[in-house]
Parts: C-alpha cells; structure tokens; sequence
DNA sequence: TTTAAATGTACTGCGCCCAT
DNA sequence: ATGGGCGCAGTACATTTAAA
C-alpha cells in the first residue's frame, strides 16, 4: 500500500510502534519522515533536532545506528524522550516486574497533593483515579531505581487523557464530563507492561542520544552533519497549557509550566508586546500581525545557530497558518529567510490541509523545508 | 467505497464599548 | 485609569453528511 509521505507528518503512524507509542504526542511526527531524510541526505551522523518533542529524531536515529543530539524547551519532552531513548539492561527489566508486583500493596493514602496553577487536576479524574495517580506518583518518587521509576512515571503520564474527563481541544482542555475514563491503576500497569514488553521484544540498540533541557534559540548545537525537526507552527496554541496536568505531576511542582510558559517560542498569542524587528522576508503582514514578526524573528536566531553547526544542512517541517484570514506561506518564508543567511532550500514534500477558519476554509500547506549548504 | 465538505464543539485572548 | 460585558476570530480538531 502506497502512502503520502505527507501523512507521516501527523503522529499516526506511530502509534503502533513499540517505544514511540509509549508516549502519545498529537504535534509528533512520525518515524518515516526521519528515515526519509536520513536517506536524502545519505547520512552517517551526528544528527541534531533543536525541537525535539517526545524524541521521534533521536530514537529513530538510534534505530539506525547513528549518533543524535536533541533539545527541547519542555521538561515534559525531554523527560519523555530520554526515557524511551535509555539504554535498559536485564536487570533492569527484572528490577522493573518486581517493583510492578509490589506496587499496591500496604498502601497508605498519599500525602502528595497534586496541583496545578491554571486549574485544578481534581476536576477532570474521579475521586478514585485522582487519589490513585496521587499514591503512584508519589511511590515513584520514592523508588531507588531512578532508571525504572523513569519507566514507571512516563506509563503515569501517558494514561492521564484516558483515565480523565478531559479532551485534549486544540489549544484547551475540554471538560468531558460523558467520556469514558478508565480506572488510572490498571491502565497504568498495563502501560508498565507494554513498556517492558517492547523492550524486551523490540530492543532498540544504537548509539544513545543525548538529550537537554535547552532553548534552539540561545542554545549553540554541536557540531553535526545534518539535522532534521519540526517547530512550533505559528498559531496561538500553549503548550505549557495543553501540557499543564503532565507537566505538574512530572515536576510535583504547582507552577511547572510558568516558567515554561515565559521562555517559550512566541508561536502563540500573548500580551508579550517586546518587539524586535522583524525579518523582512516575513513582509508586512509581521508589522500587522505581531505575533507572527515574532515568530519569524525567533525562527530566525534559530536558523542561523543552525547554519553555525550543521554540515549539510537539514529538514524542517512545517505548517502554514492562517491568522486574520490571511495565509501565512511559513515554509517559503522561512526558506527566503535561510537563503540570506547562506542556505539553499527546496521544499521536496508538502501536504494540503484544510485550516477551519472564517469566513471561509482555506485550503494551507504542511511542508518539509529542505536548507542545504 | 472513498474523499471532500459541512457542521458541531467549547473555550481563549483580544479589542471595543461603556459604566464606574 | 480600571475593568466587566460582549462579540469575534481562532483551534497541529472530531464527527457526520454529501458528493464523486
């Protein structure tokens, strides 16, 4: 069966996929994007990916036996990605199914208290998965282990949408006071299992990224040959808020995500009214719409920090936005805008999607955007 | 049967008006 | 000056209906 390569854009096709379903991650792309450009490049690593989300880049990667750093603002992801990108020896794995056995019982009632600034955790599980995943993730913290209650901690995260009243909705979390929630235990040990299983079954062995907690605007990326990512695309959604449950259980800290929220790339709407100039490639439309002369000027910084570092060059995929009724061509702006800095760039793979915007729908693009040096 | 279009959804941030 | 009320645009969408 014959695919479009833009499908592997979306998270779908790694949903099945041992160790890159262990975290479902909607922004993700999927393996094949990775392999394709592994391959248009004919490459022998290193390879860099500056916004690395849960680590599709370094994990497929390591798949193939190359040696990869990655970064991401988000502790989330990088708690994610390091996680399914570790190394896990058999007593590891033994440690892993003793714990599991254990885990429930003489249990106590948990003292950890889990909260969030933006809204209250309480509302979106029952009053049993609340106090389950409060016990969980507390024991976690408890563990000696660090290796396997990493294991154990992304198996909490990962079940909290389907143990909750909640949807996930663009850029909000929809109360679904109808939706099925399934009991946060037992979904939990079988995500400890299916974790377990797939490193047993499937072990991924390569070179173990390197993986930081690190901003692609300020950050200075080692050299390598190529790099291959995706950015935050130019809309108003939060991540630091969509994220916001995983984000406090992770860190057990109430304001997690401020700081995130602060730092993060001005993809999204914000009071943040700091202006510096505008690349001008991005047109009159970044003076109109300040957001995205933000978004171009951020993109910018981190373009030229790759231009310092790469080799060959690398991949970046994209999506084009409309804001105000306006397409917004992010794919050829920020290609105009790597040709000044010294790349040359082609766009081999874009897939149309239909933005639901008014007053009418318009049909926009999801590209990859290829620099080369 | 497959694909595109239409409709449904709830919540956010912003700008504007207007009353304090 | 401050902020509440309100309408509007927007949502890496989801589900249903119509068209090819």
């Amino acid at each position: 069966m014959r695919r479009d390569p833009g499908t592997y854009f979306t998270f779908e096709a790694s949903k099945p996929l041992p160790f890159h379903r262990w975290f479902y991650y909607k922004e993700a792309f999927s393996p094949p994007v990775v392999d394709y450009f592994l391959e248009y490049f004919s490459s022998t690593g290193p390879v860099f990916d500056p916004f690395s989300g849960i680590g599709t880049t370094p994990l497929s990667c390591k798949a193939s036996g190359l040696k990869s750093t990655a970064i991401d603002i988000s502790p989330l992801a990088v708690f994610a990605s390091r996680t399914k990108c570790a190394d896990y020896s058999e007593e590891d794995i033994g440690a892993a199914k003793n714990e599991l056995k254990a885990f429930f019982k003489n249990r106590q009632e948990p003292s950890f208290s889990w909260d969030f600034e933006l809204f209250s955790p309480r509302k979106f599980f029952s009053k049993r998965n609340y106090n389950d995943i409060c016990f969980i993730r507390e024991k976690i913290e408890q563990m000696e282990n660090q290796k396997v209650g990493s294991l154990f901690l992304l198996a909490l995260l990962s079940i909290l949408p389907q143990s909750g009243f909640f949807i996930k909705d663009g850029g909000v979390l929809r109360l679904e006071k109808s939706k099925s929630a399934i009991p946060a235990k037992h979904a939990f040990k079988k995500k400890v299992k299916q974790m377990l299983g797939d490193i047993e079954i499937s072990p991924i062995s390569g070179p173990e990224p390197e993986i930081f907690l690190a901003d692609a605007r300020s950050f200075s990326p080692p050299p390598h040959e190529l790099f291959i990512t995706s950015p935050p695309y130019l809309n108003n959604i939060d991540y630091s808020k969509v994220y916001g449950l995983e984000l406090s259980l992770l860190s057990m800290e109430k304001n997690a995500s401020l700081q995130m929220r602060r730092e993060a790339l001005r993809s999204f709407i914000t009071k943040d009214s700091s202006r510096s100039e505008p690349p001008e490639e991005a047109g009159e439309i970044a003076h109109r719409i300040p957001v995205a002369g933000q978004y171009f000027s951020d993109m910018e910084k981190v373009l030229q920090n790759l231009y310092k570092s790469t080799e060959k060059g690398g991949a970046l995929i994209v999506g084009n936005a409309v804001l105000q009724g306006e397409h917004i061509e992010v794919d050829r702006i920020l290609g105009e805008i790597g040709k000044r800095i010294g790349f040359e760039y082609e766009i081999p793979l874009w897939m149309e999607r239909i933005a639901d915007v008014k007053p009418a729908k318009l049909k926009v693009r999801e590209s990859a955007v290829v620099f080369r040096k």
